[in-house]
DNA sequence: GAGCCGTATGCAACTAGTTGCATAAAGCCC
DNA sequence: GGGCTTTATGCAACTAGTTGCATACGGCTC
């Protein structure tokens, strides 16, 4: 159950309504723990009934309005309880390498655009990552304040790369007549 | 939707019982689309039901034996479909970079000694990873029919030694108190 | 003031994966 | 042959994530 948590973090960085949320998911938690807005409601929603957060405004329902969330002290313990605490390493589900070894049984038609297409995908993320990293975390400052976001920042960074050194080497290692010649390498 | 896909890749590499594919899943497949037996029964019954595999023993239906299962072309020709088809890049859901996000606003308490632990786990599955290279995979055929299946371990390899990586430079980042001395770098 | 658009909250239904447990046959052991 | 273990199949309930859509306020325009 880690919604909870990464919404209890971010109220912590900053309290925000439910929309304030989302955007702020999309780009940053939401790069290793992706939420829509449905998720996000519905989990404050449980949130606030199990006294780990309220609002700050506390009047009647007013539907179509901001309703800003602060966390309260239970759920700043329950965080902290949380992140101590230990589970396995999430096990890896990567539909692609899949679609690989079901290559390998039944031909690899169509397989070498699908590993262009996503090689082109992670390159973007790539240069997002490195973009973040240029203005959030100028090498001036290392081993500052954020040291840990950084880390966080840095594992996306390797993801992305080592995506994106895979899937050029596997496609070099496709018989040519399967590629087209677009690649740059 | 992949679970049937990779069932389908796994029964045309040779037919099994369900039984059998939960452990041949265990040691390959699975290595990157886990499926526990009741995940696979569930599956079988239907792939069955929709005509995309068979029985191998038409009878009665006789719970506690043995029950093996072949692909139709059908199931062939489904699955030739989906390996052409391309979705996104699974989203990355990490609960452990939650986890220092959080730690960065609760404190890092508990959290160098879980990093360790993932560091085990990650090396010990690195580890497992390279002896399947060594004896699947030998240096002399490289390059040969089963490049596709080499390419897949690969990518496993590659992502363990780049989360055993990570997680010993970002534990070298901790403050040293916050760390036990039981690493060896 | 009617209609439209953007912001915002939220419900409902569905899909996929997980967990716990029930059932049955077959072999072994005493 | 009665009970134990292993092999095997499978249901049911639950949890988490996804998709589609409904509702409501506020400001703008015509």
């Amino acid at each position: 159950m880690s919604l909870p948590h990464a919404i209890l973090t971010a109220l912590l960085e900053k309290p925000s309504s439910g929309l304030e949320l989302t955007r702020r998911f999309d780009k940053s938690i939401g790069f290793f723990w992706p939420a829509t807005h449905q998720q996000i409601y519905r989990e404050l929603g449980r949130l606030e009934a199990s006294g780990h957060i309220r609002a700050l405004q506390p009047d009647g329902p007013v539907r179509g309005q901001k309703k800003e969330y602060e966390v309260l002290p239970e759920g700043r313990a329950e965080l902290a309880r949380w992140t101590a605490d230990g589970d396995a390493p999430r096990a890896v589900r990567e539909p692609l390498l899949l679609r690989l070894r079901a290559a390998a049984v039944v031909g690899t038609d169509g397989l070498a655009a699908e590993l262009e297409r996503h090689l082109a995908l992670h390159r973007a993320q790539l240069a997002d990552y490195l973009e973040i990293e240029r203005t959030d975390f100028p090498a001036e400052n290392a081993d500052g304040e954020n040291r840990l976001q950084h880390a966080v920042l840095r594992a996306g960074i390797g993801l992305e790369a080592f995506w994106a050194e895979w899937l050029a080497e596997t496609l070099d290692a496709l018989p040519s007549d399967e590629r087209s010649s677009s690649r740059s390498g």
